[in-house]
DNA sequence: TTGACGCGCTTACGTCGTAAGAGCAACCTC
DNA sequence: GAGGTTGCTCTTACGACGTAAGCGCGTCAA
C-alpha cells in the first residue's frame, strides 16, 4: 500500500538488446527456457514491455537466427586457393558458430531463412565460386548441399552435446548403453579410437563430398569441351555460353566490390 | 440438466491409434496444431485420457518419430550392386519418406533417435556395407554423413512445400521476391531449367558425395595394401586385419538372418 | 511551459500440459 | 448369475504461456 508506482526509470532496451537477452537466456536455459515473461525479467522489464521492440514472439525466435547466421562471416579471400579450399573453409566456420550456440540449431532448421543479409552471403558465395569457374547452378547446388550438410551434420551432433535438452547420454553414455551382442558393428565402429571425433568425422565426409563434386565439375566440363552435350553437361553448355559475357561482366566487378561487400565494415 | 453422466462406452483406443491419429493431426494441422485437447477430441475422447498410453506430450513426439522413421523400411537386397548403388538407393527412400510427413521434421532434427528399432535399421545397413568391403568404422561414417544430409535437404526443402508453416513463398514465390540487380547469380541459377528440381539437386549431391565416399575408401584401401600405413589408411588396417574373423561372421549370418530381419512382416 | 509521443505498466483472456482423484464398464473368479 | 478388481474415462483445477487492450508517467521538441 505504501508502494504506489514508484518512479519508473526508462530502460534502455533495444531490439538488439532484446535479441542479445534472448540468446543468453536460450544459451543457458535451453529453447524451452525463452518465454516473454522470463526474458523481460532478465532484462529488468515486464513481458508486455517487450512488444515495443519485436512485434511476436515469432518475430523474436527470426531474429535470434538472424542474429546467429549473422555471426558467419564470409571469411577474406583467401589468395592462391582452389574453390573446394574456400568452400571446406568456409563449412569449417560455419560449423564452428553453429556449435557455439546448440540450443538455437532447431530455429535453423525451422524457420525460413532467406533474409535479406543472408542471401547476401550466399550471393558472394556465388560470386567466388564462378569467378573459380563454376555454373550459376553448379555454384549454388553446391553451396546448398554444404550448408544443407553441415546443418545436418551440426543438429545430430548437438544433441549429444552434454549440458543439452535430449541429451541425457554423452556418446560415452550411448557407448554404454550399446549391447554389443545385439548391435556388434555399431559399437565397434564407435569404439576405435577411444573418444568419437566428431569434428574428423565431419571433415571426412566434407572431404568426400567436395571431391565429388570437383569430380562431377571437371567432368561436366569435359564433356563440354569435347562438344558432347548430355545431363547436366548440356545444362552447363547453355549455361556457360550463354552467360559468358555476363560472368566476365561479373569477375570484373569483384575486385572493385572486394573491398566493400568481401570484409562487412571490417 | 438432462444429460446426467450418460454411458460411457469404451472406445479402444491404443497406443498405435493414438499415434495414428497424432500424425494425421500434424499432417493436417501442423507441429503447432497437436495439443493433446485436440487430439483427444479427433480420437472422440477428453485430453487426460490420453495419458493411459502416453506418459507425456514429449513422449508423444518421440513416438511421432520412431513412427515416420519405422517408414523407412530397409529395402530388399539389391543383388549384383555396389555399396555406394545400395547406400544411394536408401537415401532416395528415406528423403521419400520424410517428405511425405514435412511438419514431423522439426522433430526428427531435434528429438534423440537412438530407439532400438533405429539402431537395428542402422546395424543392419552396417552390415551390408562391411560385407562389401568396409571397414566399419567406414560404414558408419558414410551412413552418418548420408543420412544427416538427407535429414538437412528434406528440412531446406519442406519449408517450400507450399502448405507449411514458415514457408509463405514456394519457391517461385521467391523467384519472384529475388531482386535479380541485387542477387543477380541466385536468380541466375533458379531460373535455369524453369522449375526448380529438388528432387535432382538432391540426387546431384548425393552422387557427388557417394563418389567421393567411394574414392577415399578405394585409396585407404590401396594404401593399405601397400604396406602404407598413415593417418586414416592406419586405421583401417589396424581394425581391418584384427577383426577379420569376426567380419567373416557376420557375413555367414548374413544370408541367414535376410528373410527375418530384411523384410519386416511382409 | 506545454504538448505529444514513447515506453513501461497492469489487467485480462484463452490455451496449453498435466496432477489428482472420482466413478463407471468390462472382465475374472466363483 | 454375483461380487470384486482392474483399468479406462471423466471432471476439476493449477500454473505458465502468448498477447490484446489500454493507462499514465518521462522525456523531449516547440
Amino acid at each position: 500500500m505504501v508502494n504506489r508506482r514508484r518512479s519508473r526509470p526508462r530502460v534502455g532496451l533495444t531490439r538488439e538488446r532484446v535479441l542479445d537477452a534472448a540468446l543468453a537466456l536460450v544459451d543457458s536455459d535451453g529453447l524451452a527456457g525463452l518465454s516473454m515473461r522470463k526474458l523481460g525479467a532478465a532484462l529488468g522489464v515486464e513481458a508486455m514491455s517487450l512488444y515495443h521492440y519485436v512485434p511476436n514472439k515469432d518475430a523474436l525466435l527470426d531474429g535470434l537466427v538472424e542474429l546467429v547466421l549473422g555471426m558467419v562471416t564470409p571469411e577474406p579471400p583467401p589468395q592462391h586457393s582452389s574453390w573446394p579450399d574456400w568452400v571446406r573453409q568456409f563449412a569449417v566456420d560455419y560449423r564452428q558458430v553453429l556449435l557455439r550456440h546448440p540450443a538455437v540449431l532447431p530455429l535453423m532448421a525451422t524457420r525460413p531463412m532467406p533474409t535479406t543479409s543472408a542471401l547476401t552471403t550466399v550471393e558472394l558465395g556465388l560470386r567466388r565460386l564462378v569467378r573459380a569457374g563454376l555454373t550459376a547452378r553448379q555454384a549454388l547446388d553446391i553451396l546448398n548441399s554444404v550448408t544443407t550438410f553441415v546443418l545436418g551434420h551440426v543438429l545430430i551432433e548437438a544433441r549429444k552435446v552434454p549440458g543439452h535438452e535430449a541429451a541425457a547420454f554423452t556418446p560415452n553414455a550411448m557407448l554404454v548403453d550399446l549391447d554389443e551382442e545385439v548391435f556388434p558393428l555399431i559399437s565397434r565402429a564407435m569404439k576405435k579410437e577411444g573418444a568419437f571425433d566428431e569434428q574428423a568425422r565431419f571433415e571426412y565426409a566434407l572431404n568426400a563430398m567436395l571431391e565429388g563434386f570437383a569430380l562431377a565439375v571437371a567432368r561436366a566440363a569435359d564433356q563440354a569441351a569435347a562438344g558432347h552435350p548430355v545431363g547436366r553437361a548440356a545444362e552447363r553448355v547453355d549455361g556457360q555460353v550463354a552467360d559468358q559475357d555476363q560472368v566476365a561482366g561479373q569477375v570484373a566487378g569483384l575486385d572493385a566490390d572486394r573491398s566493400s561487400t568481401d570484409r562487412p565494415t571490417g
